[in-house]
DNA sequence: GAATCAAGCTAACGACCGTTAGTTCATTTC
DNA sequence: GAAATGAACTAACGGTCGTTAGCTTGATTC
């Protein structure tokens, strides 16, 4: 019989990521201590160890693994033959069904990610900086063939993105409560993207 | 001759709380030590306790004042006569001037405060409610004269203030560079009002 | 010119940090 | 059943943290 590699293995690393997201989120990665962490998986600081090789990889695999699921969703969209419009709006609703698919990572993503080290900080940077080129590609077709308003498009990007940024808070772990319904996701994408259209 | 309150006695304290708030910003609340602090001031960590008395008193001083700040620039808007489209736009657009004219603190204020420790952090909470409130009522009205799109009115006041948080960025600290114009904070504004207006 | 005082300093405290070393023990593998 | 492995443990390391105590010094006040 072949070998299944990583079905169990890999369980308790995830119960870790897991913790740790929640962690990191509600107290923020600096005043997480790896104590903290191994406390609510009732295990020993030390222990820890036995799975992953630090406090920082944790942090760096959430970041980047978000990063990959934002591009996942929102690549798809722009390389659709959807109008600026309709595309735009679709890919708002694609980033925040990201963020409420994983509201910790995401808020993790979101405001940890200063606390790499480098290299990996500038990577993550440089990232950003892509994903945010990609929106701004739709903003910009939009507005030249005067769809949308003549709005400096960087401006518009940071200013859209940021007005889903606090949608995470919606999505208290393991809990129902809050939780944003599919219109209300349309709502939130309509206000951003109704605010840049040419009337 | 009568004596002038506090002219330059306060002058050392400011400095330290100025210097606070780039490095809280650059860095994080829990990421900055008293030695950096210092450091950036050419003095030790021991003696910044001659002029303040808890490193977590920085940050209390930092976000309740930039609260006073976001109130006193917004209250009056509020409290005018102006129609809601007006009103609303008037009160982005003071709070926006807020975060321009004080762009570490506010991202202090905006980023730091779950640091605080009780009764200081509930205090926070409750302020920032009132605030959300307070802006709410414009939305409200505007909603029930059927100029704004009826769409769940803490909901629209949450993507408003998120689509302003990232403003603060393009002010680095004694720096032009980046700086917004009038004309931008206007389209900002324009972005996030014309999104909720019906039409 | 003596006294006061603001504002710096050095030294150190106890707590907590991330992490390593070495051990135990139950489970799995051959 | 012996050997190997995974996953936990205890103990401890060197470092950094916020903060305090006590001292020095130069300026201000009377």
């Amino acid at each position: 019989m072949e070998r299944i590699t990583q079905t169990k293995p890999m369980a308790r690393k995830d119960q870790i990521r897991q913790k740790a997201q929640a962690l990191f989120r509600e107290r923020g990665y600096r005043a997480t201590s790896m104590r903290d962490l191994a406390e609510t998986l009732g295990m020993e600081a030390a222990s820890l160890y036995n799975h992953i090789s630090s406090k920082e990889e944790l942090l760096q695999q959430i970041c980047f693994a978000m990063a990959d699921q934002f591009f996942e969703a929102v690549e798809p969209v722009v390389a659709s033959p959807l109008g600026p419009k309709e595309k735009l709006r679709a890919a708002i609703e694609a980033h925040l069904g990201v963020i409420a698919a994983s509201a910790d990572a995401s808020a993790v993503f979101l405001h940890e990610w200063r606390h790499m080290g480098e290299p990996f900080l500038n990577d993550f940077k440089l990232m950003r900086r892509r994903y945010e080129k990609m929106i701004r590609a739709i903003v910009e077709e939009g507005i030249s063939l005067g769809m949308f308003r003549k709005i400096d498009p960087s401006l518009v990007v940071r200013t859209l993105l940021s007005g889903t940024n606090w949608t995470y808070e919606s999505y208290k772990s393991h809990r129902l409560q809050g939780k944003l319904s599919e219109q209300e996701i349309s709502e939130i994408t309509s206000i951003l993207v109704e605010g840049i259209i040419t009337r």
